[in-house]
DNA sequence: CTAGGATCCTGTCAGC
DNA sequence: TGCTGACAGGATCCTA
């Protein structure tokens, strides 16, 4: 679930809360979703690639957390005082992003909860509905030869249109939408933003990578971008989009989803009804006049 | 090497 | 009501 944007949200989030705070103790309630030894150690540095979210400890140790699926990290902060940068992500003392859910705003600990990390000034939970997810720790130094991280490729910023081109001809066989949610090929996109970006793009997610135009490529990557900083500048999947300001329950997506979640609702460009499809063994969202099968 | 499908796990929802 | 299968904002492993 949580893709780039999510994950950077919670990465500026954080970074207000725990930055110079102490991480006094990890307890364990589900053994699957924590890899190494457990540390303690002030934070000095939040850092993402791609999907996953790295807290640098000034102990030499370094936590790496990937939510996959469903995973959240909620911080209850224990101080009413507390002043954070992020004023709008934050509700109440809690600041809570990853997989929208009631856990965002219901009890902590929860049966969902798996981790728990007690900071001096606030407790960090991580819930984990599938147990997909996990925190690792690791040194530091160690990081970036971590197995997931080191096959990680460009982020869309990063990639020149040749170079997509390219790694696009090399899976020339494999339909786009597969193609761009492989994070070793474009990193960053998950379900939701390939969806928007193929949909921006005006490109059928059924379509062989081969067979898109060097136009097309680039329209992709320049929606791809577009799309992720849509997001990112509306706080991705937090607590904030997700309780609206009258305290209902919203859908976060209703921030800038065309596509994603609206079948049976008119396109926003043409007024067709958006269809759901399953590509590359996944939900996929379309409208099936703007995004013609090539 | 690439391409496609099964799989990890829990929970919810549609359909009988 | 109770059961069953499909599916879910991810990535890996296995097979051809």
């Amino acid at each position: 679930m949580p893709e780039l944007p999510e994950v950077e949200t919670i990465r500026r989030g954080l970074k207000g809360f725990i930055t110079s705070k102490k991480l006094l103790n990890t307890e364990i309630l589900c053994a699957k979703s924590f890899q190494g030894t457990p540390t303690t150690g002030t934070v000095v540095n939040t850092r993402r690639f791609g999907k996953a979210l790295i807290i640098d400890l000034d102990n030499g140790q370094s936590l790496l957390i990937h939510l996959r699926m469903t995973g959240q990290l909620i911080y209850d902060n224990a101080t009413t005082t507390a002043t954070s940068a992020s004023g709008p992500l934050q509700s109440g003392n809690r600041f809570a992003a990853g997989h929208p859910s009631e856990n965002f705003v219901s009890a902590l600990p929860n049966k969902q909860t798996r981790v728990i990390m007690t900071f001096d000034g606030g407790t960090l939970y991580f819930n984990d509905q599938r147990k997909f997810g996990f925190i690792k720790v690791l040194p530091t130094a160690e990081v970036e030869n971590d197995a997931f991280i080191k096959k990680l490729a460009p982020e869309p910023w990063q990639m020149s249109t040749d170079d997509f081109c390219t790694r696009l001809e090399r899976h020339k066989n494999s339909l786009i939408k597969a193609t761009i949610l492989d994070q070793t090929i474009i990193c960053g996109l998950g379900n939701i933003y390939a969806d928007e970006a193929l949909f921006a793009a005006g490109i059928h997610p059924a379509t062989r990578s081969g067979h898109l135009s060097r136009e097309e490529a680039e329209r992709l990557l320049l929606s791809a971008r577009a799309v992720m900083e849509k997001s990112i500048a509306s706080g991705g999947s937090t607590m904030a989009t997700y309780v609206k300001a009258d305290g209902t329950r919203g859908d976060y997506l209703d921030k800038f989803a065309q596509v994603f979640h609206r079948e049976g609702q008119p396109c926003p460009r043409c007024g067709t009804k958006i269809v759901k499809i399953r590509v590359a063994g996944r939900g996929t969202h379309l409208c099936p006049k703007c995004q013609e099968v090539a």
